[in-house]
DNA sequence: CCCGAACCGTACATCGGTGTATGGTCGGAG
DNA sequence: CTCCGACCATACACCGATGTACGGTTCGGG
């Protein structure tokens, strides 16, 4: 995997410590186990940065980035009609490992204002994608309020959940969106 | 609040160290954190404790058996037509502080695999009594899985959201119940 | 060839948290 | 009153993680 010969930069540093991160919480960030993982020693880190917290800044500015892209890249689907677009982000969210992201930064977030922020931002803009899809498929604002807030927090739980409740399939998500998005009347 | 001369017992430490993982997490929960916190010294704790694993099993075994009763209370609520059964569960987690605790276990459970056991039996057992509720409203099987995993995984996703996104209503519960108990056809 | 900067290894110093040993205090049974 | 055991305070040893100081290595440019 890792290069021998190869000399680290800062980005692998913030690379291993989200992985590490994504593995095995916050608790296992440190800055020796970052070392063996990465086939160094401690000195390596302290060339690149000052001390953890700075570390710990810089993983969460690139996070920050990494989810802007992303939510960038979600806000492209507008050309998609909105149920092709609401199915694109809930298979998105089962399939891809994003949700041990989400969970880890949520976690890191209750002791760390400064991701907090950024967490927080990202729900309200998923949220915001969702309710506007709901409301193109002609539901009232109050209606496509309620079905989008119930949606987006079942997707967080989902992440949550750990796999204990089974995981949906895609014949499972259909289905939901089909209740969720049946049309009024 | 706490009586200066009372001597502690067993459960006032585990008491305590709940406090402090609803109030701050995981990593909070230390011997001399909680010594400061009932006013005495770690002498205290090593009389009641061999060491800090046993208090995190007495913990753990307190909140199993909390959470039981608590879901026997829930079951309790058969006599009552489905559809208030499920508006009191909602209420319920919305309004109590329920959800602080469900979300410190949950962090706790990713290192621990006893808590991790208790948390996914409360999962299930709320899942089954959601989905018979939407059952006896009279929904076919596939339908009331479906549902029931929306309620759940939403409500899980509620006690993490950290009020990032905004807390819902007791009149947003109602129009939440009449979408997800409407009758079939 | 050599030199300096980027990069890394090594050997400390330090600090906070756990666990241990031991002595002190208080209340109730006899 | 006295004594014993439950309960707590104090002091200390220990360990792991952070941070620091400094020496060594590698590589491209002059």
């Amino acid at each position: 995997m890792a290069q021998r010969t190869a000399r680290l930069s800062a980005q692998d540093w913030t690379r291993g410590a989200l992985d590490l991160l994504m593995a095995e919480g916050v608790a296992a960030v440190q800055i020796n186990r970052l070392c063996t993982d990465l086939g160094v020693t401690r000195g390596s880190f302290y060339w690149h940065f000052a001390d953890l917290t700075e570390l710990e800044a810089a993983v969460a500015e690139r996070w920050c980035e990494e989810t802007r892209q992303r939510l960038d890249q979600l806000s492209e689907l507008d050309a998609l009609p909105p149920r092709e677009r609401l199915r694109i982000m809930t298979l998105h969210l089962i399939d891809d490992a994003s949700w041990s992201v989400e969970r880890a930064l949520r976690e890191w977030a209750r002791t760390t204002p400064q991701v907090a922020a950024v967490v927080s931002e990202s729900d309200h803009h998923v949220f915001e994608l969702v309710e506007r899809a709901i409301v193109e498929l002609g539901h009232d604002p109050s209606v496509a309020r309620m079905r989008a807030g119930l949606l987006v927090y079942a997707g967080i739980g989902f992440a949550h959940g750990q796999s204990t409740l089974p995981k949906p399939t895609e014949a499972d998500v259909d289905q939901l969106l089909d209740f969720l998005a049946e049309p009024p009347g």
